[in-house]
DNA sequence: TTAATTGCAAACAATTTGCATAGAA
DNA sequence: TTCTATGCAAATTGTTTGCAATTAA
């Protein structure tokens, strides 16, 4: 089902700004912050605000459209069916490697048995000491 | 080994300041925001500064003393070897539940072994949809 | 003594808000 | 026609910075 389909059903309005900030996710790089999308939206149609990103964005992730991470210092957007993966974040080198989804299918399985709890886990930063820090 | 002693160890200097932050973030709750901390310190000690908290928090964070994390839209802060759990979020609800640390147990062997990478995962957020949310 | 740490004040970035208007359904 | 969504401008929140003065070691 499309993200506008979904839009519609939820009875929300499919307008232009809102379609070309999904374009725009599902189009462009993983990792988009909120700033980069803006400057894209403005590319490509003039006049749309930043509370509108703002306002669409959140609305996405309510609907589990759009996954939101923190990254880098700072926030990232991506839409949901994205090809998922992990990051580990050394804490004290500050490197970011990425890790296949793989790696925590077994843990959201868990949840699902146990919690009835169904995780997006599609986009999350682990902390931690990577082999070299750890000296 | 204690905090103070792990400063030490590093050249860093044991100040009133830092004394105090470390206090609270001992003696009180989980899940302190920065500001929280700030008005602790400040009902404590007078004339401690804002940034001196954030600086602070910035530097156990970077030693490992203390753990960030995302919650409720804001940074939250606790000292690590604070009996770890991590959250499940509803991204419908919002509704958050706690989760008990030995969930995340299998995962952090996992990454040490094929990784090693000594993730510290313990504090981590998880969205999702809980079971009343998935309908 | 002296380099690390702080306070201060200001700058900064990211995000949110209220409200009148525009426009999708 | 109706009510959601937008633009605008301003406010807020959270955090960082440069620099001179202070102070732990």
């Amino acid at each position: 089902m499309s993200c506008n389909t979904i839009l519609k059903a939820k009875g929300y309005r499919l307008t232009p700004q809102r379609r070309v900030i999904l374009d725009i996710l599902h189009g462009g790089d993983a990792h988009l912050t909120a700033d980069i999308i803006y400057e894209q939206v403005r590319d490509k149609v003039a006049g749309v605000n930043r509370s509108t990103v703002y306002r669409t964005l959140e609305l996405m992730e309510s609907l589990g459209l759009v996954v939101k991470a923190e990254l880098h210092g700072t926030h990232v957007y991506h839409h949901s069916e994205e090809g998922h993966h992990h990051h580990l974040k050394c804490r004290q080198c500050g490197r970011v490697v990425e890790l296949p989804e793989e790696s925590m299918s077994l843990l959201r399985e868990t949840l699902l048995e146990k919690q009835g709890f169904a995780a997006d886990l599609n986009h999350h930063v682990i902390t931690g000491l990577c082999r070299e820090c750890r000296e």
